[in-house]
DNA sequence: ATAACACAGATTGTTAACAATCCAAAAATA
DNA sequence: TATTTTTGGATTGTTAACAATCTGTGTTAT
C-alpha cells in the first residue's frame, strides 16, 4: 500500500527499467502514462521529473521524456563512479555487517542462483542489481547508497544496450565470495574482489555498434 | 540570459545557499517566492522539487518545503562520500589537467586569497566551494563532479550549521599546496593533499548543541 | 488557569481548461 | 519527380480556479 501516487510511477517504471523491459530510448508519453496509472497528468508530470534528476530520463523540451540512453563514455564515467563509491560502501560493510546482514545476503545469493539456473535473464539482472543494492544498505552510509542506486540503474540500462549477447553477467561466484571476504571481515580482499568483479562487468560491454530499438509503452503497468 | 525559469530559481536558491545567506531550517513558501521571481506557482513548485532530488531542501507533506537541517550523522556520511569521490576526481585531475586547468584553479586560488584578506566570510565560503567544484570539472568525469556540487553544496549547509566561530575554513595554502601537486604530476601527493584537507574541514565543525535559527526569505532575490 | 475545541486565514495539493509547440502527411510549386 | 509549404492532429507547457490541509487564535468548559 504505497501512498504516494507519484513514487508509484517512479518505482514502475525504475523497476521496468531494472528488469530492461523498458529499453533506452523509449518515449515515455503524458498521456499514455496517465491511461496507465489512472491518474492526472500533473501526476506524471512529476514523477518524469525525479526520473530525470535520476538521470534515467531525458527529457527534452517541448518533446517530452525519453528513457535515457548513456553513451559509452557516459558508462566508462559510471563504471569510475561506481568503483569510487562501492569501495567506500564495501568497506563500511565489512566493519558494519551484523550476522542478520550476512544472512540477508546469503538469501540473496540463492535468489540469483535460482533464476540463473532457471536462465531466467530480466530476473537475474534485476537481482544482480539487488545485490549490489543490498549491499550498499549494509554499508550503513544513506549518502553512499542512494548515489549506488542510481548508478546501478543506470548500470543496467548500459547492461541492456551494450552487453554482449553470450553476456556474462555478473558471475554469481564473485558476489558469493565477496560474501565471504565481508563475513570474515578483511577488508582489503573484500574491496579487492569488488573492484574486480566491477571490472568484469565493464569488460562484459561490448561498445562498437549503436542499438536503440524502441519498444512499446504498454508492457510498464501493472503494480499494487 | 538563462532561458528556462525553473532553473533561474533553482540556481539563486543554490547561490543564496552557498553564500550562507539562506540558512538551514529556513521556509521556502511558494506564494513567496512566485511573488519574489514573479512567476506561476507551478514553476516555484517544480524548482522546489528539484531542489528536493538535490537533497538540499526537504519537502514535508502539507506542510511545505524548508531548506535542510543536515545531523550531525548526515555530515559525517556527507564527508566521507566526499573522500570517496574527490580521492578518484583527484587523480583523474592529476592525469588530465591541461595548461589552462591549472591557471584557472591559480586564478581561482588568488580570488579565495582576496576575499580572505577582506574578512569577507560569505564569499570565502563560496569560493572554497567553488575551487572544489572546479576541481571536479577539471576531472572531466560529469557523473562524479555532479555528485561533488551536491555534496559541497550540503557542506554548505553543514558548515552554516556547525561551523565554529573561530572558524577555521578551508586553509587557503591547502588548495594551493593540492594545485602544486596537480601541477607537479604527482597523484599520490595530490590524493594525500585532499584527503587530510577534507579531514580538517570535517575536524573543524563542533557537534554537539543545535542551532537551528530562521531567516526571513526576502534575502534571496535579485538575479536576472 | 488550563485544556480542549472550534473557527478563520493562509498554505499546499489537485484538477481541468487553454495556449504553444512539434510532427507527419497532404498539397502546391518548380 | 523532388522539394517546399501548408495544414491538421497530437503532445507538451502554462495558467487559474477549486479543494483539502494545516496553523494560530479565540472561545468555552472543567
Amino acid at each position: 500500500m504505497d501512498k504516494p501516487l507519484e513514487t508509484i510511477i517512479v518505482d514502475s517504471i525504475l523497476d521496468a527499467i531494472a528488469d530492461q523491459r523498458l529499453r533506452a530510448g523509449t518515449k515515455l508519453g503524458e498521456q499514455a502514462l496517465s491511461d496507465l496509472f489512472r491518474c492526472n497528468r500533473a501526476h506524471v508530470r512529476r514523477a518524469l521529473a525525479t526520473l530525470t534528476a535520476y538521470r534515467v530520463v531525458d527529457h527534452l523540451p517541448n518533446r517530452g521524456a525519453f528513457v535515457a540512453t548513456p553513451t559509452p563514455q557516459d558508462a566508462r564515467d559510471i563504471f569510475q563512479a561506481r568503483r569510487a563509491i562501492e569501495r567506500v560502501i564495501c568497506r563500511n560493510a565489512v566493519n558494519q555487517a551484523t550476522e542478520q546482514d550476512i544472512a540477508d545476503l546469503r538469501s540473496h545469493l540463492a535468489q540469483e542462483a535460482a533464476a540463473k539456473g532457471q536462465g531466467n535473464r530480466p530476473a537475474a539482472v534485476r537481482l544482480s542489481r539487488g545485490f549490489h543494492v543490498l549491499l550498499g544498505r549494509v554499508g550503513r552510509n544513506p549518502v553512499l547508497s542512494r548515489y549506488l542506486e542510481e548508478l546501478t540503474m543506470q548500470s543496467s540500462l548500459i547492461i541492456g544496450l551494450y552487453a554482449s549477447a553470450h553476456g556474462t553477467l555478473c558471475a554469481e561466484d564473485e558476489h558469493a565470495r565477496l560474501v565471504d571476504a565481508i563475513e570474515a571481515r578483511d577488508p582489503d580482499a573484500a574491496q579487492r574482489l569488488l573492484d574486480e568483479h566491477l571490472r568484469h562487468i565493464e569488460a562484459g560491454i561490448e561498445f562498437g555498434d549503436e542499438a536503440p530499438p524502441t519498444d512499446m509503452l504498454s508492457s510498464v503497468l501493472k503494480r499494487s
